[in-house]
DNA sequence: AATAAATTTTAGACAAATCTAAAAAATAAA
DNA sequence: TTTATTTTTTAGATTTGTCTAAAATTTATT
């Protein structure tokens, strides 16, 4: 077993992770905004984070998590995720009340626990927000979600959610043999109108803008 | 929701709760030896818990919890055993190996998950141990669960478990009607060889001691 | 009942994580 | 390029839970 972290430690690794994937650096004021804290708290965390050999820190210069700093907040990023998952999928909690319980869950210590959760849950890819969940090794599948507008022509993806609910298009989807899970690839979209051409089971289907925009697909790469 | 207490002032609760219903009243050692703790310790939390109005203690008096500590302490003890029953049904672990992760996932707040989860796994009534679940509002059905030769005579009960696993008692049982989940009654105990008597289904039969001493059965009281 | 032994509590210290207020450094503006 | 502003760090304090060593109290023993 690796080291335990104190579940302070944990959330730091986290929002350090999540902020130098979108800013590439990562800030003191930066960080004490998004774990609702003060910047001379971080700066205390931080050298006990680089003491701890999981931080690239020098001071007033920046800071980023180094590779057993992103190993760890990976593995919790994963318990996270898996949790998230497991409340949805079983619980039947509604996708926007599960992260504050997930929370507390990601900082349970046992890797066994989350490993046969994994499997009981079927190895999922990613937790009901769409976002991928880590393996066990800490490898993910970058999954992008996306409305039919914005994906790329000749990318075959999945459909993974319907914006709009209404009986009206859930109708149209279903007489064009669209449903959650269907694969299908955009061969053309059209300009004038932005109505696409797709490909579903070999046949060609004609979708108007306003359903591009309704109907969201993920796909890998 | 109710106030939200440390994982360690809910070990304290929990650990004079058990010490209280095996001794009535509980002293500072005993906790300390409970907890792996030093008696000083003890008394610092004791403290805190007459503050919080969770305890009663006066001191070098003993102590005991109030109605509120006990309140609390069923709460945890419910969320323990329900995670226990999660892990060993739904996860696959040994009843042996559950207790430690138990003890982790016993102090996540969320009272609506702990009622999901409770929902999700069928309201059980005893954990992997034999050991009573409160319900949400903190009742038991107190269950016994004792070999057949320690069963009263006149008790109805239910089959819980078998010992030995061999296949050879399993036939014999097999033969006898007795399974899982099997409602008996003992009417007589014959001192000569210990065998037993037993009522299944309105048939009378005959159970010799090494057999009796293998079947656990549970009985409400 | 007086003394010895065990138990419990107090006093004072420490580690972890946080805070406020002030100082130091970096960045932006004049 | 000085000066002003913002950001970051330090210094010192606070809270929670723990500890050791010594003092107070209770219980047991002679």
């Amino acid at each position: 077993m690796g080291p335990k972290y104190s579940s302070s430690r944990e959330n730091y690794l986290k929002a350090i992770f999540h902020l130098q994937e979108i800013h590439g650096t990562v800030t003191t004021n930066h960080v004490a905004g998004e774990l609702q804290t003060r910047p001379a708290s971080v700066t205390d965390m931080l050298k006990k984070l680089k003491a701890q050999k999981l931080l690239l820190y020098e001071k007033y210069k920046g800071f980023k998590l180094n590779t057993e700093g992103r190993k760890v907040a990976l593995q919790i990023i994963r318990k996270h995720r898996l949790w998230e998952f497991f409340l949805v999928e079983k619980l039947h909690f509604r996708w926007d009340e599960v992260h504050e319980i997930a929370e507390e869950l990601e900082h349970i210590s046992s890797k066994k626990l989350i490993d046969r959760l994994d499997e009981f849950l079927g190895f999922p890819k990613t937790d009901p927000h769409g976002d991928p969940i880590p393996d066990s090794q800490g490898r993910w599948t970058l999954t992008h979600q996306v409305d039919l507008l914005n994906l790329p022509v000749n990318q075959v993806a999945e459909v993974s959610s319907i914006g709009d609910q209404s009986a009206e298009i859930l109708e149209l989807l279903n007489h064009k043999h669209i449903a959650l899970g269907t694969r299908l690839e955009v061969k053309k979209k059209f300009a004038f109108d932005n109505s696409l051409e797709i490909k579903i089971k070999n046949q060609s289907v004609t979708i108007s803008e306003h359903v591009a925009k309704n109907v969201f697909v993920k796909y890998d790469e």
